[in-house]
DNA sequence: TGTACATCAGTGAACGCGCGTTCACTGATGTAC
DNA sequence: TGTACATCAGTGAACGCGCGTTCACTGATGTAC
C-alpha cells in the first residue's frame, strides 16, 4: 500500500511516517533545496529548547531526531554544535528586539515608551524563559560572548533604549546625566526582575505586572527631573 | 588545600607525593576523623568552581583529583553529586548573607544601610562570579530550587532587606507601600546589574561602582517620600 | 524518445571521551585480652 | 607487655551512558546525449 510507487506520488516535501515505530522520517529535499533543512534544524533546536526548558537537552542527536534525520546530516549545514547554537541565538536576539520595539511603537512620549518597552522585554523573557536564559544568563564561551556583545550593541532594541533615554533628557522628562548609565541601568533593573523570576520560580513573587511596574516605575521616577512636579 | 590541623602537625606518613607525576595523594584520615574529608571535598569543589569559572568542570572525578582521593571516596560523605552541589550552595548562601550584613552594620540609618548592602551584594557577585552564577543564575532541578528558595527566604540577608525597607517606610524615609514589593524590587535591580556584568563581561559597561550607585540611587530615590525634600 | 551518468542530500556504523556510580576488596588504626 | 582481631577510610577496576564527530557509502534526482 505504501510501496515505492505510492511514495513516489507523494510530494517530496511531505513527511512519511513509519507505521511500525511511529518515528517520523523527513523526506529528503529535492535538489537545490538543501537549505530547507537548515531552517528546519534551527526550528527544531529552538522548539526543543522551549519544550524541554533545558539547554542540555539540545544535543546534535536530539535535534536530528526531532527533525527526522540522522546526526551527521546536521554537519551538512553547520560546522559544529557551537555554530548551530550561535545561529539559534541570532534568531532569538532579533525576536527580543522586535518585541521591544513593537511595544513601544505607539507611546505618547519617550518616557512612556521606556515603560512599555521594559514591560514587553520582561514579558518576552518570561514567555521564552529558556531562550532568555541562553541570551542573558548563560556562561558563553568567549568567542560566542564576543559575538553576542556585538549583536547586542548593534541591535535595534539597544539603539531604541539609548535614543529614548536621550530624548527624555533633552525633553526635560529626565534629569540630565550620562544617558548610557541611565539606559544600561534601566536595562539592568528590568533584566533583574526577569531573570530572578525565571531562576527562582518557586519564590512566591508578587505578580509579574506589579513587580515590573514597581521597579520600572520607581527607577524612572528616580531618574525624573530634580524638581519633582508629578 | 590542606586543613590547618594537618599542616600544623605533620606526621611522617602524612602525605605521599608521586615523584613521577607530581600528583599529591592525601594521607588517609585517622579513625573518627572521617569528617575531615567531607570539608576538604567541599573546599575543593568550591575552589574548583572559582578557579575554573566553569560549573561543568566540577565533576566527581575532578573534585576527587583535587582532594587527592579516588572518586568513590566522595560517596562516603555525599549520597550523590547533587547532594555535594547542594552543600556547596548552602555555604555560598551563608557567605552572601554575611557579606551583606557586614556592609550594612555601621550605617547611619536604614536607607543608608540598604545602599551599602546593595553595593556589597554586587561586589560579592563580581568577586565570586561562578558562585553567584550557581546561586542566582543557574537552572536548578526543581528539588534543589525548592531548597534554595527556602534557604533564601529564611536567610538573614533577606530578613535584613525586608526589615530595613519596613524601617524606612515607618521612619518616613520611603513612601509607604508594599514593603515586600519594594524589597524584592531593590534586590532585583541590584541582581540585574550584578548578573549582567557577570554574563556579558565584554560589553564595555560603565565602571561597576558607577552602575551600582546609579541604579541603587535612582531606585531608592524613586521610592523616596512623595514630597521630595532632598 | 530512452538511457547512462553525475550530483549531492542524507545514511549507518563506528570512534574515543568523560561522566556518575557500583562493588568487592585492602590495609592501617585502635582495642580487647 | 604482645598479639589477634574488628573496624572502617579509602581503593581499583569496571559498568553503561550519551555525547560530538568522522567517514565511507547509498540511492533518488535531474540532466546530457
Amino acid at each position: 500500500m505504501f510501496g515505492p510507487a505510492a511514495q513516489a506520488r507523494i510530494r517530496p516535501d511531505e513527511m512519511t511516517a513509519d507505521p511500525g515505530t511511529g518515528d517520523v522520517r523527513r523526506a529528503r529535499a529535492r535538489r537545490g533545496e538543501g537549505d530547507k533543512l537548515r531552517s528546519e534544524i534551527l526550528d527544531a533546536a529552538q522548539a526543543l529548547l522551549e519544550k524541554t526548558s533545558d539547554e542540555s537537552a539540545v544535543s546534535i542527536r536530539s535535534v536530528a531526531e526531532a527533525v527526522g534525520i540522522t546526526p551527521p546530516s546536521i554537519y551538512l549545514h553547520f560546522a559544529d554544535k557551537q555554530q548551530l547554537l550561535i545561529a539559534v541565538c541570532e534568531r532569538s536576539f532579533a525576536q527580543v528586539s522586535a518585541a521591544v520595539e513593537d511595544a513601544a511603537r505607539d507611546a505618547a512620549d519617550a518616557l512612556e515608551a521606556l515603560g512599555l518597552a521594559g514591560r514587553a522585554y520582561a514579558k518576552f523573557g518570561l514567555e521564552h524563559p529558556e531562550q532568555y536564559r541562553i541570551l542573558f544568563m548563560r556562561k558563553a564561551p568567549p568567542e560566542i560572548e564576543q559575538m553576542e556583545v556585538e549583536r547586542l550593541k548593534n541591535s535595534s532594541g539597544f539603539h531604541f533604549l539609548l535614543g529614548a533615554v536621550q530624548e527624555c533628557m533633552e525633553g526635560g522628562l529626565m534629569r540630565r546625566g550620562d544617558p548610557v548609565l541611565a539606559a544600561v541601568g534601566l536595562w539592568a533593573a528590568v533584566h533583574g526582575v526577569t531573570s530572578l523570576l525565571i531562576c527562582k520560580p518557586g519564590f512566591g513573587w508578587p505578580p509579574l505586572e506589579a513587580m515590573i511596574d514597581s521597579v520600572v516605575g520607581a527607577y524612572l521616577r528616580g531618574l525624573g527631573p530634580v524638581a519633582e512636579a508629578r
